[in-house]
DNA sequence: CTAAGGACCTGTCGGC
DNA sequence: TGCCGACAGGTCCTTA
């Protein structure tokens, strides 16, 4: 479910809500998602300083540390409501609202996290630029390729080189940059990978501007439900006409990830 | 150092 | 209807 998108759309919804009140309770119902859960006591009682993104860890941040929380592939958040089902693994109880965040994760690829403050954590250390930060510069975008031989749909996942680009935005970005996911990614010319920056950006804040991508089931935490998918030209749509030229597009595995692609516009 | 592949999990869907 | 394999939006680790 989660790409930037989502995790930017959740951060701007609980932004006005949690900042100013103090988390009263942390309640994980069994020990671990991909990783452990943190001891959550130096935070009790603490008040949440800011909302905040980085790649696509959710921050909250007190005066103690920061709670980094990344949804995997499956993860959600939502305002408690009833008894929790099997995949609800964590509830957040915090000063004044009725109900608890509450984390539902079937896949538990998703993590929670603790870094105390002063501290360097080692899962954000290693990412790559911000695709939306205005100081990313279209030079700087190209050498994040150079002398790579991968290709570039897999450079542009990979969080080291460049953060928040998950396989549909960087299938649709390609596709919309007319770019063969295949080539090597240092072989790009400054002009191809300025425009493929361009799409980019333009994929992440149409998802964002839409609420998440989310071709099934995601939703806000107001339950209301993502859009991009109507948007989606390549993604999920192997063997359909290219929207371009209507020949069938193509689908490969890359990096054990489906990559679907118009052989013919993207070269 | 880069690159490639598997591992981690459960749910869902399509084919037989 | 049931079973079985393939696949799913993301990292992280090991091996070469």
């Amino acid at each position: 479910m989660p790409e930037l998108p989502e995790i930017e759309t959740l951060r701007r919804t609980l932004e006005p809500q949690i900042p100013g009140r103090r988390l009263l309770a942390a309640t994980p119902r069994r020990p671990d998602l991909r990783l452990p859960f943190p001891d959550f006591s130096p935070l009790l009682g603490q008040v949440v300083r800011s909302v905040d993104r980085r790649s696509k860890y959710l921050l909250l941040v007190f005066d103690a540390g920061t709670l980094l929380i990344h949804l995997g592939m499956s993860g959600s958040l939502s305002w408690a409501s009833g008894q929790p089902g099997k995949h609800d693994h964590l509830d957040l109880v915090f000063e004044g609202l009725p109900q608890p965040l509450r984390l539902r994760d079937p896949r538990r690829f998703g993590s929670v996290q603790f870094q105390p403050v002063g501290t360097h954590h080692p899962s954000l250390a290693k990412l790559g630029p911000e695709p939306l930060d205005p100081a990313l510069t279209a030079r700087a975008f190209r050498a994040l390729f150079s002398d790579r031989n991968t290709p570039i749909k897999i450079a542009l996942m990979d969080p080291s080189v460049v953060v928040g680009v998950g396989n549909i935005y960087a299938t649709e970005a390609l596709f919309r940059a007319k770019i063969d996911p295949r080539l090597a990614a240092g072989s790009l010319s400054l002009a191809r990978t300025t425009r493929l920056l361009g799409h980019v950006q333009d994929v992440l804040s149409e998802g964002i501007a839409l609420g998440g991508s989310t071709l099934r089931d995601f939703h806000g935490l107001e339950g209301q439900v993502g859009t991009f998918s109507s948007t989606v030209q390549a993604y999920g749509r192997a063997g359909q006409p290219c929207v371009a030229c209507s020949r069938p597009l193509t689908i490969i595995r890359q990096g054990g990830r489906a990559t679907v692609f118009c052989a013919h516009c993207q070269r």
